[in-house]
DNA sequence: TTGAAAGCGCTAACAA
DNA sequence: TTGTTAGCGCTTTCAA
């Protein structure tokens, strides 16, 4: 192993200079740069992690924490995660992957060890049991232990009380309403919305129900109905849920999908029954782009910005550890792509 | 921050002895290890991890590279990264998450910086640019540079040459075996395999062609005809390839499909052309058991075992790092599970 | 613009 | 069974 001493010696210069070259931390002649870098090149040095985290007080790695069982669509996950994976890198940080298992523990064992310098959490609950640990000064009540001691961190997805943390989501709410105000505007006067399994709604995972009442108050302001259905995936309990609206409301022409898994029946039962999309029935998804693209029917959707939500947290922890800006709520404006599934809603019998 | 110094202090012991209850690398009695474990719960002390790595060297950290853009199935690939990070935890290791985009660097950094001390990589290509940094000494024309200088290794997916390599897959020529002893012993005697898309087999990724020549084997033992074609996923796609595969074998009854975007489009399509499953045709799948069951029609399949790779694949490296086992490639036997989509052929007309 | 040297917190000889 | 101590490789004062 190549050592930051085996560098200076070789290039006839103290092991300061060669920390100072790495880091730039101070100004280096050009000339010392030069052959210090020479050095580094020949020797293949590699700057050893451990000693850095130590003398440096800084690991620059990132924990990010992934829920084992989730309401996510699981694509999505790995989407964001592999987008906090690549802009950590572009910031000099590393990532560190840890499963929801270990529950608070883990935030416990990263915050002690040093191992990361703060961490991003995915798919978070309402009132998550890791929160304490993570909210900064500001939430009234808690003693902070000392400066330091709370972990930088940003949420993707948001809890009950955002008091003293960074959160970045998409803005569900404006999701909903946009989806009713497509739908709206096209027409349609009975809306059918079908939702994630009844579990999701049970566990008050906050994106299922700031859908719902965006989706609801903006029906309110439109007059339009809105009857709202739970749905496990798959086509057996989707023919059961769909037949179940159409008895309630005879009348429905327009569809919101939030669930990846209903989409694909939803689209065959329609077909099967004889409705034709977009003529007799609209929908519109919310779901990532390529499921919307990829369906039997190329579905006019609004998107899930993975790749930005990974981003965005990675940006705005490392703004944190920076010393830059502070606690804030995030929330991605929503944009409705249309495409082939949805139209102007059918003339009344 | 904790320090062990002050656990020491505590407990009034010397740092030594602290160090030694945690590792448990030497005999301590009962009353002292009670005490000091006794301090580090009050106190609540956590081990510092750059501390360790620099004076332990070794980091307790695995590095996982997951490719950015892959011809695995998403869910496969994320339940894969969970049950690394899972199996890795209940071994005292950390995951850290590489992106594929680095390439061989992010091999050479990790390797060189002593940040994992160890690595596992999914999705390998049949000549990846990363195996020669980590072919053992038994590979011939290379000199070592030296011993400890190679990373111990662990590869999900089979590259062409295994020389000095440590391997985990599933057996995917037994697949392809399976699939057609499965159809042949149900009286099929033309089969169609719907494959990957073309750009998988023409970027030589070791499963789908192994799966083929399984097949395509097993096919002349049992005196079965097997037409084989790629394609792309989604509706469209697979309605040109299907007809263009009753256009050349009318006689087609039965299905294997390697391709999880092709299976409701299949379904879907021979369901509108009156082709009931499975008294028509039959249709195996290879894919998740997950999408195997939430199909429109249950389907008989060869799982995809996931968990059981990244599990497998964890537990070799801890073997290699422990200085137990060494090179050697492991593959999965196939299970296939019969489900509602595959019975006897049709009697001929 | 550069160097010398004191740690960072831990592990593992070496001693007792 | 326990303590003492010399590093591990780097960052960062303090001095020049």
């Amino acid at each position: 192993m190549v050592t930051l001493a085996e560098v200076a010696q070789h290039a006839g210069v103290s092991a300061s200079t060669v920390s100072y070259v790495l880091s730039g931390k101070r100004s280096i002649s050009a000339t010392t740069r030069q052959r210090v870098e020479q050095s580094i090149r020949e020797l293949g040095y590699h700057p050893n992690a451990g000693a850095r985290a130590l003398a440096g007080k800084r690991s620059n790695i990132i924990a990010l924490m992934v829920p084992l069982r989730t309401d996510m669509y699981v694509p999505v996950l790995m989407e964001i995660a592999i987008a906090v994976a690549t802009t950590a890198r572009t910031h000099g940080y590393d990532v560190l992957l840890l499963t929801g298992e270990e529950g608070p523990d883990a935030v416990r064992r990263v915050t002690g060890s040093g191992l990361a310098d703060a961490m991003i959490l995915m798919d978070v609950e309402l009132e998550d049991e890791r929160l304490p640990l993570l909210r900064g000064g500001g939430a009234p009540g808690r003693a902070k232990s000392g400066p330091g001691d709370d972990q930088p961190s940003v949420l993707i997805g948001l809890p009950a009380d955002t008091t003293g943390l960074t959160c970045v989501d998409l803005d569900w709410s404006a999701t909903g309403a946009l989806c009713v105000e497509h739908l709206a505007g096209l027409g349609h006067r009975d809306i059918a919305v079908i939702g994630e399994a009844p579990a999701v709604y049970e566990r008050h995972t906050g994106f299922a129900e700031r859908t719902l009442d965006g989706l609801r108050s903006r029906a309110r302001e439109t007059g339009v109905r809105v009857l709202h259905r739970p749905c496990e995936g798959g086509y057996d309990a989707l023919a059961l849920t769909l037949a179940r609206i159409f008895d309630e409301r005879p009348g429905t022409t327009g569809f919101v999908v939030q669930n990846e898994s209903a989409v694909e029946p939803l689209l065959a039962l329609l077909r099967q029954q004889g409705r034709a999309v977009p003529e007799d029935v609209s929908v519109v998804a919310i779901c990532p782009d390529q499921v919307a693209v990829q369906a039997s029917v190329r579905l006019t959707s609004v998107a899930i910005p993975a790749q930005e939500m990974g981003r965005r947290a990675v940006e705005h922890l490392v703004a944190k550890l920076d010393g830059r800006g502070g606690d804030e709520v995030v929330l991605l404006a929503p944009e409705l792509t249309v495409r082939a599934s949805s139209g102007p809603a059918p003339a009344a019998p």
